[in-house]
DNA sequence: AAGGGCTCCAACCGCCAGCGA
DNA sequence: GTCGCTGGCGGTTGGAGCCCT
């Protein structure tokens, strides 16, 4: 995409790590006039970044009420379930984990579970496969748009997790049927709600 | 002590979907 | 219906700091 002409001399934004002060004029801007349209905080908050910039600094670090290192086990726990469940879908784990962000959990696999998982990585699923051979109607469709779209990943579910999970319960973080999937553990989970993968 | 390799994480990039004009 | 704008997402990268020899 070639870089747009917005009628005035082309404007060179700031890139790269964020200053205190920036933080500051984000934060203070961010709380008189919330946090939205983006590119109007970019310009108004007199900070020379573009609104992608100030979305991000504001998601994975200003915001209120996030939760920075120290993942414990039970988040870990957590995170690998859930991976296994929904594939490489951060932003839907993140809004699993109260506090954390999908930047965060995605460094946080990148750099740790990945290799956990290489480490003790079993033989490839067959069962998944033909499983997924013998109910291709979902995938095939989805395949047929583009074989590694985004979102799933190397891992595929024959199911919507989005319509079968209502994730737009934000306020209680939809916790419920997180809890039950962990207690029951997976495969009692899968068989009890009447899903395969 | 130094310097080369490695790790981790903040930030950028490119793509896509949703929405309004 | 289409076009442009915007926000959201996942993948990738760059660099600071740590570790090891």
């Amino acid at each position: 995409m070639a870089p747009k002409n917005d009628g005035s001399a082309k404007k060179v934004m700031n890139k790269g790590a964020w200053t205190a002060e920036e933080d500051r004029k984000l934060a203070e801007y961010i709380e008189i006039h919330g946090a939205k349209r983006w590119k109007t905080v970019a310009t108004k908050s007199g900070l020379n970044r573009c609104g992608k910039s100030c979305r991000l600094r504001w998601l994975n670090y200003l915001r209120p009420n996030i939760k920075r290192g120290n993942i414990s086990d039970e988040e870990e726990d957590l995170i690998l379930r859930l991976h296994k469940l929904l594939g490489n879908r951060w932003a839907l784990i993140a809004g699993r984990l109260p506090g954390r962000t999908d930047n965060e959990i995605k460094n946080y696999w990148n750099s740790h579970l990945s290799k956990k998982i290489n480490k003790v990585k079993p033989p490839q699923p067959e069962i998944v496969q033909e499983a997924a051979l013998q109910d291709t109607s979902n995938i095939n469709e989805f395949k047929e748009e583009g074989e590694d779209s985004k979102g799933i990943g190397n891992f595929e579910v024959n199911f919507d997790v989005n319509e079968l999970f209502d994730f737009s319960t934000e306020g209680s973080y939809g916790l419920e049927w997180v809890n039950e999937f962990l207690e029951l553990g997976e495969e009692s989970w899968l068989t009890e709600n009447k899903m395969s993968i």
